[in-house]
DNA sequence: TCCAGAAACGTTACCGCTAACATGGCGGCA
DNA sequence: TGCCGCCATGTTAGCGGTAACGTTTCTGGA
């Protein structure tokens, strides 16, 4: 009893107008070199007549392989994570993937969730974009045998490949430059507190005592990053400590939010408070004064993501690896 | 003979361990209300102790639905659109459906590559953000005889489901309110120059006309959109256009940029030039001065986008139809 | 001339799941 | 008691592709 039939071109209809069977239609599709060339381009031609559209699910669940790949990413809405994104789908672009992306809302519980129905889709391999899963997650990960690339972190325990970029030594860096130009009652103000962020508060800490400063004008909250949370957080952390003389925002967003809140108080920036932020995003090029931060390789996450994962695709073997791309101090007219 | 055995957990893996056969395991998982309460519970604790993850592509293969949408994005760093994707994400989920996100680039023959990728993944609808499509991807969609919400702008010969705002009228809204203002000497800055920002800028002329106001201080590149631009077209616009008192730019950003180029000029926003934007981002609420802006209901798109595309995904009749969401001015301290 | 081997295409049997129909058992009612 | 109908579960036959192996025809060298 045949099901409702969906009106789909499917490869038997190109295979009886041509007279051949579906395979070989098949084949001509994929491995074109291994038709005769006369059939091929009568198939050829019929595919387009009929403007036949494949049926991946059915390719994938006969031949085991989707040829996609999932990345996760915690955010849409920041730009960060939409550099990672061009870079990776650049590099699996170009070996026949598709990317499928979803974000996690910076939730490792959203993350699972997700991880769990890319698995059911039957993607052939995972970019996330941290280093911190649930249990759960891990298990599913490490039970489905594909390669995982985890970025924008470094860490010590990687569960495949992990690309990414030592948050802890960036933030001690911009804390180190900002003493080196002299400022010695440094803030560090930072939201959302993921884990990035902590890190970066860490490396902050570390070059603050390293230099016998105090570490105590540090300002943060666990509401998501914005403009406007930058404007506050500066207001709370000026009225705390008047003396303060440079401020570290754990993003740009915040950096360029406290440095419009220093226009507003006319406060001069980096005459009475110096500002530095974390990224190198498009706006800290384009603020009067443009502002100093830590240009970190985002593009270059994504496409050495990419290009390591695909060699797992291709069969290279699994061997748990870590790839540092570095950071690089901006500074710029905000300090 | 086998195949390889993927070693993947199947129904088949969880009904031998119950001792059942696998439809009723595929019962239980999708409509537990058919199965025996005490069946139901073993098959539960079955699934969880083997981790099962089901296989989509099987399901979707078998029943013809994927329980996916498809939402394609011009970009994926414009924050407009992160919004739009919000709003559609949060009311498909509710229904149960997963929502796999594309970005065009702005390019309708990147969106036909797209509408081609995701048919062959079998997603059940489409969510577009133009109404602008070539010849063949239209042909591919109404084939399909899949729902299509086109949102963002309006138009008369909607494919399907039509949901945004009209576009042409907020540019006659934000001229006509910078004329209300007292502003005489209006500019427009322009990048991108797609459809949309098109039916902006028609709609500052026909502002400016109906005040019989001149519209040549129009200054467009093709080039995509972003702080700096905005710096760089004020710019030139003040070199050819000195006695300039006001300038709509077409979108946030380079609204943003253009004020930042301002600061850098000292010249004082409103007070020598006023400015506004297009959008309502977060970014406008939060300079100094903040921006005049058009605030689009970006949020509001998606989710009657969803809404509408999940009543006819549940067998609500096809029925063309246009929605539109309307817009709103705020008018801030840049003018 | 003969035969091995390659080239070109076909047959069969699945991948994992579900629609549709089939079956057996049980309660309720005349 | 007998029959109807429903509830819980099973059987069969695909969905649209592809892997693996088969068959036929062609080619060329001993």
């Amino acid at each position: 009893m045949p099901r409702r039939s969906s009106g789909r071109v499917t490869l038997q209809h190109i295979a009886e107008r041509v007279g051949v069977s579906k395979i070989t239609v098949s084949r001509a599709l994929r491995e074109p070199q291994r038709v005769s060339e006369t059939l091929r381009l009568r198939i050829e031609e019929a595919t387009e007549a009929l403007d036949y559209v494949p049926n991946r699910q059915a390719g994938a669940l006969s031949s085991g392989r989707s040829l996609s790949v999932a990345l996760l990413v915690p955010s849409i809405s920041n730009s960060v994570f939409s550099e990672v994104q061009r870079g990776v789908d650049e590099g699996l672009r170009e070996a026949g993937y598709q990317v499928l992306m979803g974000h996690t809302g910076y939730s490792i519980l959203e993350e699972e969730r997700l991880i769990d129905i890319f698995l059911a889709y039957g993607v052939d391999g995972f970019v996330l974009s941290s280093t911190r899963h649930t249990d759960y997650a891990q298990r599913l990960l490490s039970r489905s045998r594909l390669p995982v690339v985890e970025t924008m972190e470094l860490t010590d325990t990687p569960l495949d490949i992990n690309v990414g970029l030592d948050q802890r030594a960036a933030g001690r860096a911009i804390g180190e430059a900002l003493i080196a130009a002299g400022y010695r009652r440094i803030g560090f103000c930072g939201a959302r507190l993921d884990y990035r962020v902590q890190q970066r508060l860490a490396g902050w800490e570390d070059a603050l005592k390293a230099a016998e400063l105090s570490t105590q004008r540090c300002q943060t909250t666990p509401r998501p990053s914005s403009y406007r949370l930058g404007g506050e957080l500066l207001s709370a952390m000026l009225e705390r400590w008047p003396d303060m003389d440079a401020v570290f925002c754990c993003n740009d967003d915040l950096a360029a939010g406290a440095l419009f809140e220093c226009q507003r108080r006319r406060l001069d920036v980096p005459g009475q408070l110096a500002l530095a932020g974390f990224n190198g995003l498009d706006i800290t090029d384009a603020t009067w004064p443009t502002l100093t931060t830590v240009i970190t390789p985002r593009r270059t996450i994504g496409e050495q993501a990419a290009r390591l994962l695909v060699k797992r695709l291709q069969g290279a073997p699994r061997e748990p690896s870590r790839h540092d791309m570095g950071f690089e101090i901006a500074l710029r007219q905000s300090t």
